[in-house]
DNA sequence: AGGTAACTGAGACTCAGTCTCGACAATCGA
DNA sequence: TCGATTGTCGAGACTGAGTCTCAGTTACCT
């Protein structure tokens, strides 16, 4: 794993990014972006609420879910279903379409691109003559590390 | 698309697996199994609910998520997430592993198996080392009907 | 520097989903 | 057929994620 916080969603990074989609660069955004550079894989709206009081740092709840929620709109984060039915978000690497492999263990997630879904969704318009629009697409399973630790 | 609603989740098929899987056959349940038989497409729980009072179906709230727990359980049923972030859920016409195409417009639903999805986890396994157990696929477009009715 | 619209925090509010608990009923063995 | 057992039910309290409101604050444009 070589991929440190750090290639994207770096705060700076992100205050270009929001900057140029029209939102101000607030104290409190860059608080919650900070929250969020500094966790791994998986998290959810309470975690961040929880490391923001314990850390001291300046963000209201409803200011960590507003902001969560413009961190999706501009692809920054995106949120994730996991398979129990809790909520949960991550960090997105790349701002092209993707998809995610979660781990279920440790909550680390990658980023999968290009899996050939448009082959997938041209066959299904054909068969059944819907037209697609959007597709929601998340792989679960154990990363290389659970799968030694945890030899279940 | 000739998948009435009969095929699958009649009462008293619903019945035997019920029966098959230990759970008892209660009126609570049947009467929730009538409700979801005579839904068109995807709903929640609180159409159920709704439905329940408005025909004066013996089922109260709890119930009525109890009973859907079970049937997702054995898979007379399943939750999506749509992609407004809403949860709800689909009768499945079939028990095999399979996918929800869902209509964004009026909600119906096709179930699609064999979707060539064990090519893309394989690969996926191959190129980063995870172990893939279970996988997300939802797509969401326009069913033919809303096609026409609504050129947007 | 000043004006304005966007943003914030605090806390009330909503509502899906869960839990509790006493009453009830499906199923099984005799 | 009749209890006993144990799963299930209804009613309503409870929980907690997510939303909303509103007065005060602040980023940004000029």
């Amino acid at each position: 794993m070589k991929a440190q916080a750090g290639d994207q969603l770096t705060p700076d990074d992100l205050a270009r990014t929001l900057d140029g989609a029209g939102y101000r660069m607030t104290d409190a955004r860059r608080a919650v972006v900070g929250l969020i550079a500094s966790r791994d894989g998986t998290f959810d709206t309470a975690d961040l609420v929880a490391d923001a009081r314990r850390r001291h740092v300046p963000a209201a709840r409803a200011t960590i879910f507003r902001t969560l929620e413009i961190l999706a709109a501009i692809g920054a984060v995106e949120r994730l279903d996991l398979p129990n039915g809790e909520h949960s978000y991550v960090r997105c690497d790349t701002r092209r379409h993707h998809h995610h492999l979660v781990c279920t263990d440790c909550g680390r997630s990658v980023d999968l691109e290009e899996l050939g879904m448009a082959t997938i969704t041209a066959d299904v318009e054909l068969r059944t003559g819907y037209v697609i629009d959007r597709h929601r697409l998340e792989l679960f399973g154990l990363c290389p590390n659970c799968q030694t630790r945890s030899p279940s």
